[in-house]
DNA sequence: GTAACTGTTTATGAAG
DNA sequence: CTTCATAAACAGTTAC
């Protein structure tokens, strides 16, 4: 019964090679059916090399063009236009244009081309005027795609090519073409999820709505997937931490959130944008933030999802490299662009360790009634905020403050993988209200918002006491989170007994600098304090282990994208290789944050396609284009 | 009472 | 060894 499950590859940290010849690798390795699936001759392959097309997820209209910086765009913009004509009005006759000087990474905007249902070509803008840069086409669903179905095969036209059938995509030739919409996602279920929780404005879905919203951004999931993904769904709500299982006031509806510190607000829509303007400074969790609400974008259609998918295939293509670009989180420039001089460090407010660290916060009298189970020491930790939510994925790491508590019940030996990852499970840790770390975080939200958190983090820092400052809360300010369900396992949440004492979730972590900065932030403010690397000897994994540690110095971000440009894996120079060499403890680490960087990369890519407007900051830092580095980093 | 739903855990296997 | 997917056992709730 048990299929052979695929993982998504979002997770895989396999190097993709974007810019390698090996276009095999990416399209016919990883992506072989798909390639194949879409034999139809497209007129894609009479672009010059190095050109990628890929249809957009959400429009069906519109087709993107990555084209390398040496490519000559008039010849380009000819062929588009030819095509957009043969596509005809049917067809993808709209083209956004991407550069991308070496790889996707670096794409960036040139402007969208559209053709007339004629096939006129009607207009190339320049991409601040094109309508498209919002979120629907930087979403990171669809760029994931373009990673993996374009840049894996780039290398190929003929990949791109057979893979976009597209290019003179019939849309009402469903039976031929591999619907993309129809293919499982190359997410993992917990990306999903997310997706999923932060597309609501609120940041809270029920276990329906969940299901829902996946089923309708992603059909496979209607259509193809056994009923069992719902399963897993729960499966993933439960084992991870990041999913906070929460009740409505009155206790009858159950809401599932995610943890605001771990919470990047990956949406599947979503774009970051630049926080230009000032930022809530609490919540910024807040779609305000500059988050697109993507669901108003017009969700693709997937209803019409396409059974022709009907393949059990799963495999999954990866969205982007991401190897090494963990050292790069990316949300380092952006958070640099939106954050003011580290004036406004934030201010963590626990302490490393912490006993302190589960704050009594129990502040607030709250009504919400949290889970049991989910509260761990990671909530104390909330001062990860910023980290986690640059990494949340990471979570896999050791990374306990300690708190706890107590003791941990013998753990069963199988649960001991379940231990290391303590991340993983929930409901590890009970704690007394009291002493609930937990009730930090509600607060906390300081950092909340994942990406955007980055930014947020250090702009919104002038709280004296962050954690307090806000949850969205669009409902309960001040809630307090009562515990239902009672927890069985009661593991040590922090401090592990055995094995890993250390931390188990770094985003836990907090590595809050004494002095209440986040150290550990690869995003610096130059004059921003320097990391504590007092934290040294709490835990062998803690940050200062992690590469982030490194960070410290550098002065600026791009000094820190530069040095670790040189690609880790390849020839590493200096910075970036002392950035990985943490040993073999920072291994975990960095590979979480690879695996979730994953999907930052998308949303770096994105925040350099989103933010044309970049340049109004003043922090200097609209000069660079970060995503200029990102390909270095692989 | 039963079924369905929800949530938690455990187990297992594939892929890396 | 880790991560993820999948399956399934269980238990608690809720609806009929």
């Amino acid at each position: 019964m048990r299929e052979s499950p695929r993982r998504p590859i979002i997770l895989k940290r396999r190097k993709l090679p974007f810019q390698k010849n090996e276009s095999d690798a990416g399209c016919d390795e990883a992506d072989g059916p798909r390639c194949k699936t879409s034999p139809t001759p497209s007129t894609a392959r009479c672009f010059p090399d190095g050109i990628r097309m890929m249809d957009h997820p959400t429009m069906p209209d519109t087709q993107v063009v990555v084209i390398p910086k040496a490519a000559d765009l008039q010849s380009v913009i000819s062929a588009l236009t030819a095509k957009g004509k043969e596509c005809g009005p049917q067809g993808r006759n709209k083209f956004i244009l991407l550069s991308a000087s070496t790889s996707l990474e670096e794409s960036k905007p040139l402007g969208c081309l559209s053709t007339e249902p004629k096939g006129d070509l009607q207009k190339v803008k320049k991409e601040t005027e094109c309508f498209p840069l919002d979120d629907s086409l930087t979403n990171i669903h669809w760029l994931g795609k373009m990673s993996s179905d374009g840049l894996g095969s780039e290398s190929n036209q003929k990949c791109t090519g057979k893979d976009n059938p597209s290019d003179c995509h019939q849309p009402k030739a469903p039976e031929k073409e591999k619907d993309p919409l129809s293919e499982r996602p190359p997410y993992s279920y917990m990306a999903m999820i997310q997706f999923a929780i932060n597309s609501k404005k609120n940041r809270q879905m029920t276990l329906k709505e969940i299901y829902n919203w996946i089923e309708d951004h992603f059909p496979y999931f209607r259509n193809v997937a056994k009923p069992g993904w719902k399963n897993s769904i729960r499966h993933n709500l439960s084992l991870h931490d990041m999913f906070v299982r929460e009740t409505s006031l009155d206790g009858k509806i159950s809401y599932w959130t995610i943890r605001p510190e771990a919470n990047r607000c990956l949406t599947l829509d979503q774009v970051y944008k630049p926080l230009v303007g000032p930022v809530t400074p609490t919540c910024p969790q807040i779609p305000q933030v500059g988050f697109i609400q993507q669901q108003k974008r017009g969700p693709p259609e997937l209803k019409r999802a396409i059974p022709a998918m009907g393949s059990t295939e799963r495999k999954m293509k990866p969205l982007l490299p991401r190897t090494d670009s963990y050292l790069v989180p990316i949300q380092l420039p952006l958070g640099q662009s939106l954050f003011l001089p580290s004036s406004s460090p934030a201010t963590l407010v626990t302490p490393p360790h912490a006993p302190s660290s589960s704050t009594p916060s129990s502040g607030g009298a709250s009504k919400r009634v949290r889970i049991a189970p989910k509260v761990s020491q990671s909530d104390m930790s909330s001062v990860m905020l910023c980290a986690s939510s640059t990494f949340q994925d990471i979570k896999e790491e050791p990374a306990s403050v300690s708190v706890t508590p107590e003791a941990p019940e013998a753990l069963p030996s199988k649960t001991r993988q379940q231990e290391n990852s303590s991340s993983r499970r929930k409901q590890r840790l009970v704690l007394p209200a009291t002493e609930e770390p937990v009730l930090l975080y509600p607060d906390s939200t300081l950092f909340d918002s994942g990406v955007v958190s980055d930014a947020s983090t250090f702009q919104d820092t002038h709280d004296p006491e962050p954690q307090l400052s806000c949850k969205p809360d669009a409902e309960s300010p001040n809630r307090e989170y009562t515990f239902k369900t009672p927890i069985k396992s009661t593991h040590p949440s922090s401090s592990t007994p055995s094995k890993l004492p250390t931390v188990l979730e770094p985003w836990r972590i907090t590595p809050v600098g004494k002095g209440g900065v986040l150290d550990f932030s690869p995003i610096r403010t130059p004059s921003g304090p320097q990391l504590t690397p007092q934290r040294h000897g709490h835990t062998p994994f803690s940050f200062n282990s992690t590469p982030f540690k490194e960070l410290p110095l550098f002065s600026s971000p791009r000094e820190l994208l530069t040095c670790s440009r040189p690609s880790p894996r390849r020839s590493t120079p200096t910075c970036s290789r002392e950035l990985l060499q943490e040993g073999a403890a920072n291994r975990s680490f960095t590979e979480g944050l690879v695996l979730d960087t994953m999907n930052d990369s998308l949303s770096k890519i994105l925040v350099d396609i989103s933010f044309p407007n970049l340049e109004d900051d003043d922090l200097g830092m609209a000069n660079i284009s970060w995503s200029q580095f990102i390909p270095e980093l692989k």
